[in-house]
DNA sequence: AAAGGGATCAACCGCGGTCAA
DNA sequence: CTTGACCGCGGTTGATCCCTT
């Protein structure tokens, strides 16, 4: 397709941060036109500012819009996040539709920077909403064990061939493993822990954003029994197999979401870091991971190309 | 009090989708 | 069908703030 260049990089458009005049005559000129901003492109010359189309846009929708909601997220709007982050992915956009008065791009900054990190500190993938294994949780690599274990997972999920597609694994593991300075130490004993889970694994399937069962948010010293424990309580419940994104209604999620009542009292566990908030979606057995079956597929397909 | 480093968030950038000519 | 214009989205950047040493 044919593009021509954004005004954004016509020489002498201002950029950077608004002033307050910027911002009043911005405001003014959208309320003069009762709201309706017509062409974004032709905005600027209208009102007077020396500023691209896209940045007055911006500018509106993320901060200058009478209904933005400004200030600390919520408990309740926090657990909305994660529940249709569990769902729809990084669709900020969409997610912000069912958070009245916050924006896309407020909701994607806080993700970055307070709810990723909280799941990353439980030790859980905050893209897929699944466990990490413990020494990811810790540690950037010494991935290989882990690797192995997740290639099993993908594996026996998708009745594929688990050969190659682990051998492809470890060795980029490894190898990534030998480019860094970590001690293998880690790793050995961790290949050793797979390799445990492996042979036993033929009906191991990782259960969907199983950080939200209370025998994973609980402690986990070890991470083959953790999944003893899940297996068994995968058994007691039936697991949806459905993709969650555009199907389910969101609407659904935000009632369940809201209608929970706090975190049970205890020891230490991750779940305080939420105070509870996590809980609602264990009512939700049709969530599941954004790699669906075909993700875990092609990867091995890849995998086999090597 | 000053320096350094991490956290935060407003703003930018570039791409994909859509629609009209 | 092709091309160009525009909008909206998601990822990224960088200035500023805040905390620690």
């Amino acid at each position: 397709m044919g593009r021509s260049p954004c005004c954004c990089h016509d020489a002498g458009v201002k950029k950077g941060p608004w002033t307050e005049e910027e911002d009043k005559a911005l405001v003014e000129h959208i309320q003069k036109r009762g709201g309706n901003v017509g062409s974004w492109r032709g905005l600027p010359k209208a009102a007077g500012l020396n500023r691209c189309g896209k940045s007055c846009r911006l500018r509106w929708t993320n901060y200058l819009r009478p209904d933005i909601k400004r200030g600390n997220f919520s408990d309740e709007e926090e657990r909305l996040i994660i529940t249709l982050h569990a769902g729809l992915g990084n669709k900020w956009a969409t997610i912000a539709t069912h958070l009245k008065g916050r924006t896309d791009n407020e909701i994607k900054n806080y993700w970055n920077t307070h709810i990723r990190k909280k799941l990353l500190r439980m030790g859980v993938d905050p893209v897929t909403h699944q466990q990490l294994p413990p020494d990811q949780t810790n540690h950037d690599v010494n991935g290989a064990a882990a690797a192995l274990l997740w290639a099993a997972a993908a594996a026996s999920l998708g009745g594929l061939d688990t050969g190659a597609l682990m051998q492809a694994q470890l060795l980029q593991q490894l190898l990534q493993a030998i480019g860094s300075n970590n001690s293998t130490t880690g790793l050995i004993a961790n290949l050793a822990s797979a390799n445990t889970v492996l042979n036993s694994s033929s009906s191991f399937v990782p259960n969907q954003m199983n950080y939200l069962q209370t025998g994973y948010l609980s402690n986990n010293s070890n991470f083959a029994e953790q999944h003893v424990v899940q297996q068994q309580l995968t058994n007691d419940t039936s697991p949806g197999t459905s993709s969650f994104a555009a199907a389910e209604p969101a609407d659904q999620l935000c009632n369940t979401a809201a209608s929970y009542d706090v975190a049970p009292a205890g020891d230490w566990s991750p779940t305080q870091e939420f105070g509870g908030l996590l809980e609602p979606m264990m009512e939700l057995p049709g969530l599941c991971s954004l790699e669906g079956d075909s993700f875990w597929k092609d990867t091995s397909e890849d995998s086999y190309r090597l």
